[in-house]
RNA sequence: GGGUCUAUAGCUCAGUGGUAGAGCGCGCGCCUGAUAAGCGCGAGGCCGGAAGUUCAAUUCUUCCUAGACCCA
């Protein structure tokens, strides 16, 4: 027999919940029961336990728990894995704050094994807070079985997929122009070069680049390319020209000097007079040769001009100087046109003795030298400050280089194609994300630069020899021990720096192998956790095969070049010959979160919000319900309590609902189980023996009407959660909720508090048992907390233990009314109709009123007899009809004009309707016009037929006497006159309804019969004699009597009976 | 500077080539045997700005502005 208890408030419910999943170990018990059903696969992104879980990780992570719930009732095995992301540089960063190091020198001085361990351990410096914060909002992830990226087992798989990538030769050493701190001596990732932009100003100079002798020239004639940067230091590593092909180009004469520079800019950057004396293409300058201002290459590639699409005429020249060492776009383009590389600066920033000029000089200080020698040279056109953007490391505030590093890379740009076609196949939410930001990302792929110069990482494989250079490729340890030349050490090395690098190698030549000191880039690691977390292919082949690819990941948008890239890449690369080589099959994108003012969650700005202060205060249900039912996970989401807290009337309604039922089917003890006299075959087989629906004859039009809602409900939520659309399917429960509430229980209150255990209160009974169960069914991957205290309360003995452990509930298409669910649409629209219209007569619903009329404008029109006695009930009117608007003006209302419908008659006529129009308006007698079936218009000379109802519709008013409202396509008049008869019917209720307030304020219990003792006017006598019948079965009054003498009673009052003066004793009878 | 997304009521968001919607908040009222609930009504919008396509644009196209994110 089911608890008919009210529910706890819902922080102490979700606690209560959480102990019961633990010692009933439901979340276990749910894989065990799936384990041999077929597979759907998570992959759970890895966070990294050494910063605090922030709310943008809870909003990810409820659309995480959601699915898999959801996949696990619909009776798939969904293993969900749990993983620690534990390298990195922001690990080591982390490190260095907390031992005070502030250079690559000091970490190196600290000793490599002891930083190592200190980033080992501080991986794990939040992780109870991670799993704290998971427990309490109901994630389930198996935690215990967690991956971890800096295991030996892990980092093998990487090294197996970086041997296979090298194998099929994808691996190789180049450089990359990355930022780059000269004092610290580290590049620096994207995320801390964000962190330190600042505006500056640097030198603006625009410089002559003589063009190269024209033999055919005299002497005299020198011409030069005018070229700007607001780098001088990077002048000496000069190495090509590049222009916009499709530009013009103008030479400009200025004395006896000849310019050449975009003809755009002419103007804003030659000053005094001057005269253009010829226009060309850039296309035409390619492949011109200049003197360099210093001459550091001898390459004959050098010094010429090329082409670029990155140049623009917004600054500068439209000439934009070349130094490959020091820009990607440079490099980029050195690569594409074979051009030298010429590096004056060492990794500490000072000039080399390849530039003598300023030879120790830090680049940023010689800027100076190097302005002066032009202007002294004549090679200075003029000069200025230019204010800009400019990035300093965020920790010694140094200005960062674009510096060209040696780095090692992986050639996904010989994969691009099947990379871009593996992302098709990708079914992204939301959609535009496949072809919009991340389809355009993979278009302009670049080789991923994999190396880091660091210490905590996956360490390359990579050993060379240091006698004959030749270079190894180390996939698993097995190849480690049989190439070492300690196998022992090998055999238990830790696969980390500094121990790594202790193990050298034979090579064939003789000579010993030596580690290159890399570590792999961090996101490979991740990346790469589809075939590492089950250290494939090593062991494991089994559950690799089954879990790849995931069905399902969900992440942050701030993932789209992270996570997301790195899964397609190495996938793609390692598994070409898969069916699936994309990892995962659907993905479902979330913003970040913004605070209540649309502004970013910063500290700086101090408006960070604590997820615990949500949890805190609302419980994990109600936040995660808002997450899912506010707005879709793609949009922008400002957060705060106050939005939360906006967002939580469905729940509150659902606890109304089952706090109702509670009350009543406790007081009469229903039993599910019993209920049922007739084993009539059940359109729907439940659990535990409940058949939903079954006796489906006996259930009132109210039952029939709600089971066909929860069927569509079902059908609705179960495709909403197919398509991977979360708040349609919340929306699809708020609307289910509402209708249950504000219309089933409405309407059905009085079937549950009748004396008697009719056949109709039994039915009503099992009807809202059987709709409860299966509704928290629907809810309980959203508020999985919710929807367990519910069913606990609910279930029987032979039902599942959780809710979680049910299945999903399936559509009963035998239980399916379409008819009547829009009929009872139909009903409500009439009804908010109908008290709009006493509203606005001032009637109160309490007082009956003779009749209304109503008509229906679209949908379902004619109403079944019961429904239309619901409606008048509701709308407490003794006589309901419908009426055609054709007989509107023979009756009491009239018809006050007639309207166009545009959407119907401009398709079929166009141009003309704006004539049309005109003419429908002019008709003389709109009235008129209205009623009848056609109207035929001329206009421009032809006959234009509207039909009524079709291309016009009429428009009605009520007259003296008679009020009208509309909601939808319903429309309701009302008599207003309320004769003597009335006014006693309408006495009466009102005495009834303060009776009522006094047994309450009495303190009487619901079911307590009384005496009812009563002094009032003669009219309202007259009223309670003349239905003293009903007063009495409404009150529960054995007796009613009018008496003055108020001694005895237990309670007595004062009353205002719409308007008379009454009052009125209660005597408790037991 | 480039890319993607977003812009509709005080707030959070739906939506549509044909007279603008919901929830919350606010104001007013109703109902009450769900009672520390429930319901209705109302106020409040040049649908971010400009141009174009169209008989008709909040909706489609282009540009601009602002915000978010990513990249440079």
């Amino acid at each position: 027999m089911p608890k008919y208890e009210k529910l706890p408030d819902p922080l102490a419910l979700e606690e209560a919940v959480l102990k019961f999943w633990e010692q009933a170990i439901i979340f276990q018990k749910s894989l065990q029961q799936t384990k041999d059903k077929k597979p759907y696969v998570f992959y759970e992104g890895p966070p990294t336990a050494n910063g605090k879980p922030h709310v943008g990780h809870l909003m990810a992570r409820v659309n995480k728990d959601l699915f898999p719930r959801y996949w696990t009732m619909k009776g798939y095995y969904v293993l969900r894995k749990g993983g620690w992301d534990t390298h990195g540089l922001p690990v080591e960063l982390e490190v260095e704050k907390s031992l005070g190091l502030q250079s690559k020198a000091e970490i190196e001085r600290f000793g490599l094994d002891k930083f190592a361990q200190k980033c080992r351990e501080s991986v794990w410096l939040y992780k109870s807070e991670w799993e704290r914060l998971l427990r309490r909002t109901g994630f389930w992830l198996d935690l215990e079985n967690a991956y971890i990226t800096y295991t030996n087992e892990y980092i093998e798989s990487v090294w197996w997929a970086l041997k296979t990538i090298y194998n099929k030769g994808l691996l190789y050493k180049g450089h990359k122009v990355l930022p780059y701190c000269p004092r610290c001596g580290t590049s620096l990732s994207s995320h801390e070069v964000a962190q330190g932009y600042e505006m500056v100003k640097d030198p603006s100079i625009f410089f002559k680049l003589r063009v190269q002798p024209n033999p055919q020239e005299g002497p005299e004639e020198r011409s030069y390319f005018l070229v700007w940067t607001t780098t001088p230091w990077t002048v000496p590593s000069n190495i090509a020209l590049a222009v916009g092909p499709k530009f013009s180009y103008a030479k400009v004469k200025v004395g006896n000097e000849t310019f050449i520079l975009a003809k755009d800019l002419v103007e804003s950057v030659i000053k005094g007079p001057h005269e253009i004396v010829e226009t060309l293409t850039g296309a035409e300058l390619v492949g011109m040769r200049y003197e360099p201002a210093y001459k550091l290459s001898d390459d004959p590639s050098a010094y010429r001009v090329v082409a670029a699409d990155f140049v623009s005429l917004e600054d500068g020249t439209g000439i934009v100087h070349i130094a490959p060492a020091f820009g990607e776009e440079d490099y980029q383009l050195g690569q594409k046109e074979k051009l030298p590389f010429v590096n004056p600066v060492d990794l500490e920033g000072k000039f080399t003795e390849k530039f003598a000029l300023a030879q120790g000089q830090f680049v940023k200080d010689a800027d100076a030298v190097i302005v002066q020698d032009l202007k002294q040279r004549g090679l200075l056109y003029k000069s200025g400050k230019y204010e800009h953007e400019y990035p300093f490391c965020w920790r010694c505030k140094t200005p960062l280089l674009y510096y060209a590093c040696d780095s090692y890379f992986i050639k996904t740009t010989a994969k691009q194609r099947e990379i871009i076609e593996n992302n098709q196949q990708i079914h992204w939410h939301p959609e535009h994300f496949r072809d919009g930001r991340f389809g355009n990302f993979l278009e302009t792929l670049k080789d991923w630069a994999i190396s880091r110069d660091r210490y905590w990482g996956t360490p390359l494989p990579l050993w060379a020899c240091e006698q004959c250079g030749r270079e190894h490729c180390v996939g698993s340890r097995q190849e480690l021990v049989d190439l070492a030349l300690d196998e022992e050490r090998a055999q238990r090395v830790e696969f980390h720096r500094p121990w790594i690098d202790e193990v050298l190698l034979k090579c064939s030549c003789g000579g010993a192998m030596r580690r290159v000191p890399y570590v792999v880039d961090c996101w490979f690691d991740s990346g790469m956790m589809h075939t590492a977390q089950w250290h494939y292919p090593f062991e494991n082949e089994e559950i690799f095969k089954e879990q790849f690819p995931a069905d399902f990941i969900a992440e942050g948008v701030d993932q789209t070049r992270g996570w997301f890239y790195s899964l397609l890449v190495t996938s793609t690369l390692l598994y070409e010959d898969h069916p699936y080589p994309h990892p995962f099959k659907h993905v479902v994108v979330n913003l970040m979160g913004l605070d209540a003012e649309g502004r970013k969650m910063s500290k700086s700005l101090g408006n960070v919000l604590d997820p615990w202060d949500l949890i805190n205060k609302f419980g994990a249900d109600a936040v995660r319900w808002y997450f899912y039912s506010s707005s879709a996970p793609w949009k922008d989401k400002r957060l705060s309590l106050q939005g939360v807290a906006d967002f939580q009337g469905p729940l509150e309604t659902l606890k109304n609902v089952y706090n109702f039922f509670t009350l009543y089917a406790g007081i009469d003890r229903f039993e599910p189980d019993l209920t049922h006299p007739h084993p009539a075959p059940s359109p729907y087989q439940g659990e535990g023996g409940v058949r939903v629906g079954e006796g489906i004859g006996e259930r009132s039009l109210l039952d029939r009407w709600i089971l066909s809602r929860l069927q569509t409900t079902i059908q609705n939520v179960t495709q909403s959660m197919d398509d991977y659309d979360i708040v349609g399917a919340a929306d699809v429960l708020k609307q289910f909720i509402d209708d249950l509430s504000n219309w089933y229980v409405r309407n059905s209150r009085a079937r549950f508090w009748g004396n008697e255990w009719t056949a109709d209160k039994r039915a009503a009974f099992t009807t809202l048992y059987e709709v409860l169960l299966e509704l928290v069914k629907l809810m309980a991957p959203f508020t999985p907390f919710l929807a367990e205290a519910i069913y606990q309360n609910l279930k029987t003995e032979k039902m599942p233990e959780s809710v979680h452990l049910c299945d999903w509930p399936q559509v009963a298409a035998q239980l399916r009314d379409e008819n009547l669910e829009e009929e009872m649409r139909q009903a409500r629209h009439i009804v908010t109709a109908g008290l709009q219209a006493r509203n606005k007569a001032r009637i109160k619903v309490r007082q009956p009123l003779r009749r209304a009329v109503y008509w229906l404008q679209s949908g379902v029109r004619t109403l079944r007899p019961e429904i239309e006695n619901l409606i008048a009930l509701e709308l407490n009117v003794n006589n309901l009809s419908q009426i055609s608007l054709s007989h509107l003006r023979e009756g009491e209302y009239e018809v006050y004009d007639a309207r166009l419908i545009k959407s119907s008659v401009g398709p079929k006529y166009g141009r003309l309707l704006p004539e049309i129009e005109r003419a429908f308006l002019e008709l003389p007698n709109r009235l008129h016009w209205a009623d009848m079936p056609e109207i035929e218009l001329s206009v421009q000379g032809q006959t234009i037929t509207l039909v009524r109802d079709q291309d016009y519709s009429k428009w009605a008013e009520p007259k003296e006497g008679y009020m009208s409202g509309d909601d939808g396509p319903a429309h309701v008049i009302i008599e207003t006159t309320i004769d003597d008869a009335l006014r006693q019917d309408g006495l009466v209720r009102e005495f009834v309804r303060l009776v009522q307030e006094c047994r309450k304020e009495a303190g009487f219990e619901i079911s307590d019969r009384i005496a009812l003792y009563y002094e009032a006017d003669s009219e309202v006598q007259t009223a309670l004699e003349k239905f003293a019948r009903h007063v009495q079965e409404e009150t529960l009054a054995v007796m009613l009597q009018r008496d003055n003498s108020f001694g005895r009673v237990e309670f007595s009052k004062e009353l205002d009976v719409n308007g008379h003066r009454a009052k009125i004793g209660l005597v408790r009878k037991r």
